[in-house]
DNA sequence: GGCTAAGGACGGACCTTCACACCATTTCCT
DNA sequence: AGGAAATGGTGTGAAGGTCCGTCCTTAGCC
């Protein structure tokens, strides 16, 4: 019988965040709109028919449409052909929140598992008409080093392809979360073509240790993947905190 | 400009679960309790403090404890030695529900996904003294082959000290969250030492990778790891729906 | 013109959470 | 012995979030 470790209990004893399900909802919507997941244009289903698959009441789901609406995220039009629509991309994008900031380590170090892990089981149930897909983006990615906006969607819907490939929702939805806290980090800073360029070198890369159904591979290029942006990061914010 | 792939927006759409702040405190406290993170005969903080470290309100704390104390897992005595307590281990643990069984596969995946993505970032940052503790704890659970409950409350303590060493918030919550659904869904299924044997032997040659920093290795060996868990249960749950 | 499908608005019921004050019990210290 | 201190136990009312049902308004289609 040895005695048990010191085991941190920080982890349990740590804050509750009890999120309302009115900010989830605006969060989850809010995040698929600036991450290009729902493009512009986009339909959302009615209210009655969305707040029946949010599993919320419809006053509460419009509460939120109100938020983002008055964000200028979406627009409502009313009538027989009605409906609430994506509204165009909103170019000066907020600043990162304080909160944010404080934990950009923290953000780096959960996507850097998360992404490794999905990028391993990504590669052991790789499907070959995922795999195109996968390429296909690649490619886009290659013709949009000069243009950050277009680049870094394509690059989002690469990473949550990635996460669909493992057939999770858990991971998908997971995968979500992170490349939009990842978004609001790294939104506003300069972003050359020649890193553009390099990061997609990856990617490319990574696709064919996926086609070779090598998870070991595709874990290492992954790690690099993302200690780039890391490395990156922590080149322009102040040291973990 | 290509067409966006039409990217499954289930994800996006998907129910909102909204846990209030007295179910995740009972989740939260509950788990590390069944996991023994909370060793039987602990002392919880003060209601008073408690409930400022986790940002609610006394009566919710005191609403959870007061449910955990029915269940049995906690015992609280008056005075001013007095105090909240874990009691001594529930032998009759609860069939996992109806809900998680249904999601076994799901909580396997991410499962997968966060073990690799943990192991990865471990390697790189091993600290030898962490690494001591897990090696004690490989030597443990090698002398609990023939005590489950005994075996499992190290092999807690070794995948929850991975996550330490990472050294991130985030990864450690997640993982106990993990390793709790992962106790549900295999405390009522048979483990012959034969098969804890075969496992310990990956935790050690884990920790092997581990010294070498061999993040490669690590993530391989991991994920037959859990491989084998998900085989085996694989082979008594239905199949995945 | 009427039907229909959509957003928009309101009010009340219910539950959770919170803040605060106070009570009861036990131990420690003077 | 007696009071101070620390702890769990109890109660009350306010505030806010969520839900449900109902009705209104708008716009396109037959």
């Amino acid at each position: 019988m040895s005695v048990a470790p010191p085991v941190s209990e920080d982890a349990v004893f740590a804050p509750v965040r009890s999120q309302t399900a009115f900010e989830e909802t605006v969060e989850r919507l809010g995040t698929a709109i600036k991450l290009g997941l729902l493009a512009p244009g986009t339909r959302l289903p009615a209210e009655r028919e969305l707040c029946r698959k949010l599993g919320i009441a419809r006053s509460t789901l419009r509460q939120a449409l109100l938020a983002l609406g008055q964000t200028g995220h979406l627009q409502a039009t009313r009538g027989r052909r009605g409906g609430t629509f994506v509204a165009d991309p909103q170019p000066p994008t907020e600043l990162p929140s304080e909160e944010l900031l404080s934990q950009w380590h923290e953000v780096c170090d959960s996507r850097m598992a998360l992404e490794v892990g999905v990028a391993v089981l990504a590669a052991q149930r790789a499907d070959p008409q995922a795999l195109d897909s996968l390429a296909a983006l690649v490619g886009e990615m290659g013709t949009q080093l000069g243009d950050y906006p277009a680049y870094r969607r394509a690059d989002v819907r690469f990473h949550v392809g990635l996460a669909e490939c493992t057939g999770s929702a858990r991971l998908i939805a997971a995968m979500t979360a992170t490349q939009g806290e990842m978004t609001a980090l790294i939104s506003h800073i300069s972003h050359p073509a020649a890193v553009l360029d390099a990061a997609n070198e990856q990617h490319r890369r990574l696709v064919r240790a996926m086609r070779a159904h090598d998870g070991s591979r595709a874990a290492r290029i992954m790690s690099e993947h993302v200690e780039g942006t890391t490395h990156i990061l922590g080149g322009l914010l102040p040291a973990r905190g």
